[in-house]
DNA sequence: CTGAAAGCGCTTACAG
DNA sequence: CTGAAAGCGCTTACAG
């Protein structure tokens, strides 16, 4: 079905008017160069009409988009239609920061294959890029670097470390990881396992261990290796299997700090499948504090990542390169929330 | 920072490949008109070159940007990060269809109170748009038909009923409804509440209502109006309100059938509260079948809705009106998935 | 403060 | 099959 009317252009707007079109178009952009009343006239003709800008005509003029695209590289190991909740809450704030400071946001799911490193803004699609969950780090880290060369703008989620191509935005994991550790030695924990990767591959998780051994060591206990079991995705049934598989060692364990929530409810059915109960006989803390954690049974104790202040830092950051700035990668501090997963005497009776 | 080198052209491209820009136009866009030697020097040339179409020079030039708009209404109530699972999954499978059929999508959250029906289609960010969680009908319903006269091409998610303006897709509600009643019935419950608004408010809800009203009839069963708490937005906390509401009216229930997994999920939270267990005392089944609900305590029976179908349809359909057809709104199956918290013998016994 | 004009990078009739 | 030319709807020097 067509329009009925064709949509109005700027020369339109001027006639009505009675000025030059150039003058419409620096009334509407608010130019200082623009008389008030005439402004205001040719304001009233726009909104009358209905009139908005073509916003291709305008970004080609320009040649700016006012665009940005955010890139999610999916885990090629799960399922077609789901994505890691966290990212998702991610999704959410970074759309509404986007939104707040005028751009629009583009949306794409990638695989780690795909040929992205081009494409949006060589075609002008979009004035910048947010790179959320891009997998294997040793694998992304080349494309990373091609980004750079290209003078792409670009800011991506992940752990903060020395060297890294381009800019980056996470969370201190290690902080984290260090926090939930140490919370469960203050319970009187003592053999407390780690569920996730820990290796360059993956340096959040990677960054969580190192945090979670700083603990022990704090402590004055030893990292023991047959404590740790590697899960890399962060998937429900990877938490599941590598808990069976470290429980399948016969070594002891009084709690689990896993390395993402949906890591750690699956190491909750694992525990209860094996007949632990937790808290009491193992006690569970995990990282992400996505929205099933208050849900999981026992509710989960967790680390929260502050989402909504990650999106808008990472929009932030990203206008800031596109306006020519310097940026600098940053870390966010994490927060520890308690629920009854960890054992805690004073956990919340219900969600909060 | 500046790109290293500008962006070729259309006429960098022509240069090198010694043919007019006109010749590389047609080859890149795959005309007949191109001399198969002539396509492939251009190729690649093009490709030598990370040569791409500028999207606005494109767009502008074609009036038409191939792009779809995904606009998302907030629940106003919801927390500000806190965006419905069900719309999140739905979000995901947009996405992937919108892609694989070449198109880009932008996304937006939107107020119900924002000026969103003219915005997008108008300065021609995209062809058409898909709108999902849009709210109270009642109040939407006006803003619907507003898109429809000015030719706007848009889809809708949600109930599917008579004289609605512009195209909806959405799952059979009463059907699911109807399946979610019987299986309880079946299972011998016989005071079967329903957690959910039951007003043209919300039409998916009351459709929802209205085939667990059929299915108690079907079974000889009078509809008790004590039986029907209002829930009208559907997050956990007002699940966990509706049927502790229900719950102080201290009429007999032996299950809930909650509106959607959300509600369920609260409804679960406050039957454990009052020490009534589920199954054995109340059986609960939602509606959705989002991620959280095989997590849930105990894991959730619930209707689901096939997410990924329904993005794909929906994509289809708003293209198809692009292309100038006619489209029909159209009703989805839905699926009774069978887990825990009804109480059937044969359940399975972890998430499947 | 305002207008006339150039030009952003394409696509597509039109002519050959 | 190919090229020269017009034009999509803006923004922004340039001139007044």
């Amino acid at each position: 079905m067509a329009r009925m009317k064709s949509k109005p252009t700027s020369f339109d707007i001027a006639y009505r008017a009675g000025v030059s079109q150039a003058t419409v178009s620096r009334a509407l952009r608010g130019s200082p160069l623009v008389n008030e009343e005439t402004r205001r006239r040719v304001q009233a003709v726009a909104k009358e009409l209905h009139y908005t800008v073509d916003k291709h005509a305008s970004s080609l003029r320009r040649q700016s988009s006012a665009t940005v695209a955010l890139l999610l590289f999916e885990d090629p190991t799960a399922d077609d239609s789901l994505i890691n909740p966290f990212f998702l809450s991610m999704l959410g704030s970074i759309t509404r920061a986007a939104a707040r400071l005028g751009y629009d946001l583009l949306i794409s799911f990638q695989q780690l294959s795909d040929d992205w490193h081009a494409d949006y803004q060589d075609s002008h699609k979009a004035d910048g890029l947010i790179l959320l969950g891009y997998g294997d780090y040793l694998v992304s880290r080349g494309r990373l670097e091609r980004l750079v060369q290209q003078g792409t703008h670009f800011v991506r989620w992940g752990a903060v470390v020395e060297g890294q191509p381009g800019v980056s935005i996470g969370c201190d994991n290690r902080q984290g990881g260090e926090a939930a550790t140490t919370h469960l030695l203050a319970l009187g924990r003592r053999r407390i396992a780690f569920v996730g990767a820990a290796s360059p591959h993956c340096p959040e998780f990677f960054e969580r261990y190192a945090g979670h051994c700083a603990a022990l060591r704090a402590a004055g206990l030893e990292v023991d290796p047959q404590l740790q079991a590697d899960a890399g995705d962060s998937t429900e049934l990877v938490g599941h299997a590598a808990t069976h598989a470290l429980l399948a060692r016969d070594v002891a364990i009084d709690a689990i700090f896993a390395a993402s929530d949906l890591l750690a409810i699956g190491a909750l059915r694992a525990l209860a499948e094996r007949g632990l109960r937790t808290p009491e006989d193992v006690a569970v803390v995990g990282f992400d504090d996505i929205p099933m954690a208050r849900f999981a049974a026992p509710p989960l104790t967790t680390v929260l990542q502050d989402t909504k202040r990650a999106g808008e830092l990472l929009v932030a950051s990203l206008l800031q390169q596109i306006r020519g700035e310097t940026v600098e990668s940053r870390m966010l501090p994490t927060t520890l929330v308690i629920r009854r997963s960890c054992g805690a005497p004073a956990a919340p009776a219900g969600p909060a």
